[in-house]
DNA sequence: GTATAGTTTGACTAAGTTGTCAAACACTAT
DNA sequence: ATAGTGTTTGACAACTTAGTCAAACTATAC
């Protein structure tokens, strides 16, 4: 297909002062949507608005592209879990937990994609990084279990594996972004403004996660 | 890579009545995996203990080949969603929901990864089947919907909107194995006994979507 | 055994994809 | 203007992948 580069939207020649920026972000998005194998280079330059040979010129071999987008995956993915406050009760830290994970996601959506591709295609590399993650002292996953796990003691809330409850809560945070086609179709506010379903997705979370679905009234737990 | 195919888990000549299923199967799961672009024939052959002309014996052309897999894939991914109870309460309507979800996409979880390769490649066509179905009088989907509402209007839950909670419920039933190897090393009993762990997990999501984590006592909604 | 239909195999072709390169280009400093 | 540096381009070579085909094989029916 399109050899073609000088369209409307990729600025070629003088104005292309960023092209390995752009180049980048191109990568990052196809290899995040179509998997290191699924992905084309030149479906890659493309995306980016330039012609193919450049992206040997910046980044050597797909290889070595795809490694620079990994390794920044990898970054944005474990920086999604660092929300912000962990003060007072379980309800603050899993309300700012939210907000900040689904910010975040949404801000680097192919981060999640392709958190999930890798997972797919039977990569354990994400799987590592997060059990080291979880096992060293300090860090905002080791973090987010000892307040589950704190909350439990001072009966603030029911015992729970806090494992269970961080994938359960990952999982309402990411997947959705992950099936976005699919959400926007289902959910016209989702089509029309986005934004706005974002942070009513967050509500819901957060209200079904802490305080369920049962009315307080008929309580049998 | 291998060609060789006279291997101990390929039985070949006289004793491979069905290739022709053992072709499908493996072409279910390398583009479930890795999408359709990203799936190589020569994989799908190996995959099947299979030469690869075969595949075209059989089927045509990887067109035809990936055509037929996604006409399976959708219809097992619309039957996860009907679930036999619907008589009693939410809670019965969603504890069978969820062990009914997850078992079926335990038996087929190439059918849910397909769906999320689907939807990161941009195809909508998910989005308009689920449309399709939830505007359907009778369907489980619409079934679904009404009895989240009919819990609404007779207390038994607190308001929320079907479709986000439905969602959430989906997220939390599916994404976990989406994300297969990265599970496994982050919960020792989910690599030992897997069936054990989703056992576990359904009674998990049940309990924190339905009861949520806050105990009763400390009751503020 | 021999013929026949269905299946499997290896060798081949055509097209697509990655990677290379020298020439063209643009911009800066002299 | 000119030389020099870094960037962009089009053409090309090497390799991979999809698809074809005729010959070999297997089983059954005659």
């Amino acid at each position: 297909m399109s050899t073609q580069v000088t369209d409307s939207t990729a600025p070629s020649g003088p104005e292309a002062a960023d092209t390995e920026a752009r180049i980048f972000e191109a990568a990052l998005k196809v290899f995040a949507r179509k998997g290191k194998d699924g992905a084309r280079l030149q479906e890659i330059a493309d995306e980016a608005g330039i012609h193919r040979p450049l992206l040997h010129y910046y980044f050597r071999t797909k290889q070595q592209l795809y490694e620079a987008v990994a390794e920044r995956m990898f970054t944005q993915f474990l920086a999604s879990f660092d929300a912000p406050a962990d003060g007072g009760c379980l309800a603050d830290v899993l309300r700012a937990f939210i907000d900040h994970y689904i910010d975040s996601v949404g801000e680097h959506p192919h981060a999640a994609m392709w958190m999930v591709t890798e997972n797919m295609a039977g990569n354990p590399v994400l799987g590592e990084m997060l059990t080291r993650a979880f096992a060293t002292e300090g860090s905002p996953q080791r973090a987010m279990v000892e307040a589950i796990e704190r909350a439990i003691e001072t009966g603030e809330i029911r015992p729970v594996d806090p494992r269970q409850l961080l994938l359960t809560v990952v999982s309402a945070c990411v997947f959705f972004f992950v099936t976005l086609p699919t959400v926007k179709m289902m959910n016209p506010l989702a089509a029309e403004d986005f934004d706005a379903y974002v942070e009513e997705r967050k509500k819901h979370v957060f209200e079904v996660v802490y305080y369920g679905l049962a009315s307080r009234e008929v309580s049998d737990a």
